[in-house]
DNA sequence: CTGAAAGCGCTTACAG
DNA sequence: CTGAAAGCGCTTACAG
């Protein structure tokens, strides 16, 4: 004990002041403290004048963790996302961050990186740290480890993609809508040859706006004709690379997600072709660079701040036990039209 | 009491299982079980197994909370950035993310929007939450609550820019000789009029950058020439704008930083001009889009996964007790010419 | 090797 | 309104 005092003095940390050390010096008891920094109860003006100067005196900041044993609630939420490095992601994540330090709240910040067993992992470690709530966008939405978070109190509110355990809330896109929309541009403006660039199977959004896709072409009376692909710009780019190979080349292609929409340019790059006229471009999800590309990128955008807010508002009234009845937000995509569409050359 | 065991029967949360229940059913004392979960201590391989079987048949899970206040310390790092949009950030939040979180550490995010009292309320959170130690990119490197922190026991790692404070690490790029090396690169093309777009001047960063650019220019015997800007695509937009409406406007630019290369390039398509015959560009920086513009961006881009991994080195180090000097870790940029750049006009 | 007990630093009924 | 005391669920000397 001694030595252990002894390597202490030489390292690091003053005894931090505790809550007990308050009280004394303002000879009130810890409990008169605790009110007076919770703004709990009514505490005599005279008494709490003498609190908070102890507390300046002492400069004296509550302990996290001992307030969060005491509580039996933590002010920390989970988020999971399945990548970071999105930039629909790392916007949300500054969108819900911005807004949970605003109002007390910590962010814990974990990146699945679209693998279920780093999801399984993530969730399981956010229950250990007794999280208030965890905002998700599930690479696997039926993942147990979810429903056993809300057995244990924990809400989960998912958002871009849907989970299995109806408990939970749930802020998605309408990305069947958003496909058609995309695909119906392309239709309009005198496209037949439409091409679906294909996100990662498993990824219910991928399928969804496949699907999307497919509805307009069938509606149209054409034939779908979908590259299968993944959520990667480089599988992207050899996958559309490989497709303008091909005996008859498409005049227009949809692309699943922004960052694929990176692989399609250099695609086309690679192949010395040039947006509109060689190939027109739609992307679902809008790339920070949309604009600068050259021609700008035509989008379907997803309205992010909204989203972020949704959730939050979601995940707080469960915490403070404001509903009961779980919720699902459908919100719609943004057309933002630019140049990397037009007529096909034929109909020019 | 009775009501509110009412109500929460309704809504939620079976009690949970506490290390007192595993020593019941496992016949052993808590200190065993703690002792068993934890690795510590030889415990007997019967008793071990007992306890290893109570675990499983409760499904306990060691509440995080209970354990940091005991342990008299958290599992959670706090990383402090200015922009998590910005990509280079995000890179580093992810690559930091993984590595902590597969050594069983949690990553508390803070994003200070280059907002200097977002900044001190940040490390104030994290002083309170007892976090293990901070991973932070300083707007305000001589901010007190940095030291604040350092006093406390909490060590802190500095990336991108420097602190003030001594005792804390430091991972930083050598920015004057990118810059510098940014500006021979079109000297050597042979241009001479080579203006600078200077970022958010309180940043050092950008400070040292702008440094590294006049250090060249004028070894050349050249006129320094720097646009103020900010790190800002928009701010940068204008100011190159400006800049290129001039009587004599350059031939050549180096971009302080990735993000504001985007709106040197809306600049360049708002005045119809084109890299690298009207206005060669580098950007010191790589964008993620750097490949897909057309020219492709010539970069001087920085070792982002190294400066993550050596960032949580040293504040894994610090944690450990393994190291009490501090240390400064400087990298350098890698120079990625691409299209952009190119002899000008009159040499061509 | 193992257990009983104290302790981590708060919060919160409970009693007054 | 205020305080004494129990309790949150672990860990960790200490003693055996």
């Amino acid at each position: 004990m001694q030595e252990s005092a002894f390597t202490d003095r030489r390292t690091a940390a003053p005894p931090r002041v505790r809550i007990a050390d308050v009280a004394r010096r303002a000879a009130v008891s810890q409990a008169t403290v605790s009110r007076v920094l919770n703004g709990d109860g009514r505490v005599h003006a005279d008494l709490r004048e003498r609190v908070l100067q102890a507390v300046a005196e002492l400069d004296y900041r509550p302990s996290g963790p001992a307030r969060n044993l005491a509580r039996q609630r933590t002010n920390t939420i989970g988020m999971v996302v399945a990548d970071i490095e999105h930039p629909y992601f790392s916007q949300m994540v500054r969108a819900v961050e911005d807004t949970a330090y605003a109002q007390g709240y910590r962010v814990l910040i974990c990146n699945t990186d679209e693998n279920p067993d780093k999801q399984r992992s993530y969730l399981l470690a956010l229950e250990d740290e007794r999280v208030l709530g965890i905002i998700i966008s599930p690479t696997d939405g039926a993942d147990a480890e979810i429903s056993r978070a809300i057995d244990g109190g924990i809400p989960v509110v998912a958002f871009d993609r849907r989970v299995a355990d109806e408990r939970a809330d749930v802020v998605i896109p309408d990305n069947l809508t958003a496909a058609r929309a995309a695909t119906g541009l392309l239709l309009d403006e005198g496209h037949h040859a439409i091409a679906f660039v294909a996100g990662t199977p498993r990824v219910e959004t991928a399928a969804e706006r496949l699907a999307g896709y497919e509805v307009a072409m069938t509606a149209a009376d054409l034939e779908p004709r979908s590259v299968p692909g993944q959520f990667d710009a480089d599988v992207t780019r050899h996958a559309v690379g490989e497709l303008l190979r091909e005996p008859n080349p498409p005049s227009a292609l949809v692309i699943a997600s922004s960052p694929m929409a990176l692989g399609a340019l250099q695609a086309m790059r690679d192949a010395g072709l040039h947006a509109p006229h060689d190939l027109a471009l739609v992307s679902i999800g809008e790339p920070p660079w949309a604009e600068i590309v050259d021609p700008p990128l035509t989008t379907l955008a997803p309205p992010v701040r909204l989203i972020a807010h949704e959730a939050m508002e979601l995940l707080l009234e469960r915490v403070t036990g404001q509903r009961e009845q779980a919720r699902r937000i459908v919100h719609q995509f943004e057309l933002r039209r630019r140049g990397s569409t037009g007529p096909p050359p034929a109909s020019a």
